[in-house]
DNA sequence: AGAATTTTGTTTGATATCAAACAACTTTAT
DNA sequence: ATAAAGTTGTTTGATATCAAACAAAATTCT
């Protein structure tokens, strides 16, 4: 069960291996709350494009840290399922605006609260101050990176 | 460039998704500094072996947070480019203790130097209290989710 | 000791993701 | 206005990973 009497050498004190061991953690603890209907990367996107209508393709990608090839087939599967709805861009005769149908937000409502309790859970496990701090310094985090590039 | 101004809704709060972005975006970087020739993840289980000898190959994936069935091809590779050795464990007939070889322990050398500094950029950026601070938050949101599963 | 259970490494099949190439279109430069 | 450069969504191929099933071996139970 523990593996900690494995020693990590080098690793020790590097972020970059508690941040992949962390990630698959929580993807699959998100997969059990949206019981293995969707996947977690999925349902983010889904959530995305409910918050923001209107955005491309390429927009929400990037901000849910995918690649634009990968959206594809996510997209077609949530228009054969009804959760969206793309609608030709007026402006730009390649893009297709997208937009969330009432059927989508029903299926996102659906797991809100059960995700919104796990939250609270972390909430309550690290302390409301270190649940933010660990958000901010997330973020902080991909900035370093980011201009590092 | 920016994509600030995209709402997040729900998911504002959430470590989830910064979590996904900031592990996606440290595997790119890590793989850039090992100038493409090893993931990110391989590099890991790498240097877990020449830390741990004489350990599973369980006991290594989990350490790495990976499955025992996804380590099969990657220590393949390494036995084939001579960067581990494989003999069969004294004691179980059916595992087959791991040890780094020389030409590993060269191979982890030579890209040591650039992963220390680009760690040490991370610590600079985010300052060294703060840095300390979300690796154990990493830490501490593991064991709440395993706690949880 | 013998049977049942667990563990180890592996194979096989499925899927998510990326990266590169592409056509259609838009924007910018000249 | 025309050419050059960039962008958008997509297709195609490659690869990483998982999950389930498996045989061989070890461990536990009775």
């Amino acid at each position: 069960m523990t593996d900690n009497d494995l020693s990590y050498g080098m690793l020790d004190r590097m972020v970059g291996l508690e941040l992949r061991k962390a990630q698959t953690l929580a993807s699959q603890t998100f997969l059990r709350v949206l019981e293995g209907r969707i996947l977690p990367g999925h349902f983010t996107i889904l959530v995305l494009i409910a918050h923001n209508p209107g955005q491309s393709q390429s927009r929400i990608a990037e901000a849910a840290g995918l690649d634009r090839s990968s959206l594809v087939p996510i997209l077609k599967q949530f228009d054969n399922n009804g959760l969206i709805q793309r609608i030709p861009a007026r402006h730009d005769r390649r893009s297709k605006t997208m937009a969330i149908t009432p059927k989508g937000e029903d299926f996102i409502k659906k797991y809100t609260g059960e995700i919104q309790k796990l939250e609270d859970m972390l909430i309550e496990g690290l302390g409301r101050e270190n649940h933010a701090k660990l958000s901010e310094l997330l973020i902080q985090f991909q900035n370093l990176l980011k201009r590092d590039s």
